[in-house]
DNA sequence: AATCGCGCCTGACGGC
DNA sequence: TGCCGTCAGGCGCGAT
């Protein structure tokens, strides 16, 4: 599934294929996603120029001199650089045809994922309007952190994991911060001391970075014959590896469900005091 | 206001 | 072999 690190490391394997091209073509073969792929794009872009890509949190931006174009992957959503594509199967959603032959296709078989028009001001459209800094931005530091926290009684998992809070820290990501700052995912984000709150937004960007290294080591070019890149797969300490010794201390890593969601973790050097 | 938990989706996988 | 239940989970939204 797609996290901030995959989506950094897609945005920079399709960036040099895609930037400064103009767009011929848009074909639409399913527009059933989060929200439907609005019909409207076609003609908006056709014949603009692709300024520039960005990402917010786990958002792709497409910019284009009349709006940007919104993209999330959901949690099995996939883009492919392809030269020659082949017919649109069953979850392949959009084609997005460029001048220079390339075309850019979404895919997404879960259609947790959505392609939304934004407009001249993208940074107001309500789905970015209301997200937190970014994790690797300045702005999100250990005060920022603490004081956000405070009289909060939610665990701090669910705590980083809201995007209101800080954007695109997802479950793996949430569960390998809380281990390397060593802080059990229940305890109240509330009661954490500023030392607690420093470590974690230390290992928290850590993290971030150390993975969007490794996609970038492992992900020499976007453009392979079926054009996805085909996720790297990380060294995680605790996620999927419930069961498993901690790579720290010995001690079986534990599993909880918080919020739905499954949550690794090492009972002694994460322990809920 | 803050928190909780549901629902959207489909494919992979394990048990019988 | 095939059927069924469970799990994966980002994120908005309604309920409490």
């Amino acid at each position: 599934m797609p996290e901030l690190p995959e989506v950094e490391t897609i945005l920079n394997g399709i960036k040099p294929h895609l930037v400064q091209q103009k767009i011929k073509q848009i074909k639409i073969y399913h527009p059933r996603l989060r929200w439907d792929i609005p019909q409207e794009i076609v003609t908006l872009l056709k014949n603009k120029k692709l300024e520039t890509l960005t990402r917010r949190g786990k958002y792709l931006l497409l910019n284009f001199s009349n709006g940007t174009l919104i993209i999330h992957l959901g949690m099995s959503g996939r883009l492919a650089i392809l030269e020659n594509p082949p017919t649109a199967k069953k979850h392949e959603h959009v084609d997005f045809y460029f001048s220079n032959e390339i075309c850019l296709r979404y895919t997404d078989p879960r259609r947790f994922g959505a392609i939304l028009w934004a407009g001249k001001t993208p940074e107001n459209h309500p789905l970015l309007k209301i997200i937190g800094p970014e994790p690797l931005d300045a702005d999100f530091d250990a005060k920022y952190l603490f004081e956000r926290s405070r009289k909060k009684s939610v665990g701090i998992k669910i705590f980083i994991m809201n995007s209101k809070i800080v954007s695109g820290v997802g479950n793996i990501y949430a569960a390998e911060s809380l281990f390397a700052a060593k802080i059990h995912p229940l305890k109240a984000a509330g009661k954490l001391t500023p030392e607690e709150s420093k470590d974690l937004v230390v290992a928290i960007k850590k993290v971030l970075k150390h993975a969007i290294k490794q996609g970038g080591t492992t992900l020499k070019d976007y453009k392979r014959s079926d054009g996805t890149p085909g996720y790297f797969r990380i060294e995680l300490k605790v996620y999927g590896r419930a069961g498993e010794p901690c790579l720290r201390c010995g001690t079986t890593l534990k599993s909880l469900r918080i919020a739905g969601r499954s949550t690794v973790f090492c009972p002694k050097c994460q322990p809920l005091r």
